[in-house]
DNA sequence: AAGTTAATGCACTTAAGTTGCATAAATTTC
DNA sequence: GAAATTTATGCAACTTAAGTGCATTAACTT
């Protein structure tokens, strides 16, 4: 069997043809990539199929969707869990305002902070903003 | 004068009646709101209106925009500038999943994080999700 | 007060996200 | 393996927020 359908049964996705290729697409991406980027990336089927089957990754862990302040909604593909637990969702993205690319920092960790009593924090989102270090070189 | 309409113009923006009410408005808040929640605490006035209102006080530096994750745009007045520069930016955001509401944590600064080589930070933005203290003694 | 510049109101457009429902495909049960 | 059931897909349509063009009105300048 595939090694992709393994993924994305073991996260109990069933393994139908667009869905093995929106994880290969995913997967040879490095940075983060809209809805609208993986339409681009298919000819065939329909915007509200890869809505739904992005939607359904990040339901069952296999994506995290990234909002890095540009206002559309960017995923990238989780990395393979240690454990379990949302330590996924605590590492650190960086936009660069240039090219517009998002690319997860995985080995970057958001930094404690502790907040005013009465303050229970879930969950964090951190996005550094700048130039990149491929749009630096050139 | 009010003391509103120095503030105005003070970063340029010429005080006519919506842009105090406006103001004032916002200074009554201790929450960020949305171009919506603006919108209902004014009868009157029309929401491309209020929408380029809040657009220059933002060119001129008299509210930040927050982006907490919501998918909408908040807004919240800037601190009174001690000097010059965007450190204004720098400060956190918690977002409170209960209530949906989202206030500025202006004392807590976003921890220094150091970047692989190439990567140029610019700005920054730190959004806390959780329960705030409001929601938590009832 | 006349002229100029900026702000406002209205209509319309765009873009992303989202839902309903019929059809098609895949899985389960017999 | 065929029928029944569940799930995925495709199409159309809707919602919400953001944004633009332009004529009118208000504010400021001289």
């Amino acid at each position: 069997m595939d090694e992709i359908e393994k993924v994305l049964k073991t996260h109990e996705v069933r393994p139908t043809a667009i869905r093995l290729l929106m994880y290969k697409f995913l997967k040879e991406r490095n940075s983060a990539v809209t809805l609208n980027d993986i339409e681009s990336g298919f000819d065939k089927s329909e915007r509200t199929t890869l809505y739904r089957t992005i939607k359904t990754f990040e339901k069952n862990g296999l994506v995290h969707q990234i909002d890095d302040g540009t206002g559309v909604a960017k995923y990238a593909l989780d990395e393979p869990e240690v454990g379990i637990g949302n330590s996924q969702d605590l590492h650190l993205h960086f936009h660069c305002t240039n090219c517009n690319e998002t690319i997860c920092l995985t080995d970057h960790k958001i930094p404690h902070i502790s907040l005013p009593k009465g303050f229970v924090t879930q969950d964090m989102n951190l996005v550094l903003k700048g130039i990149c270090d491929k749009c630096n070189e050139s």
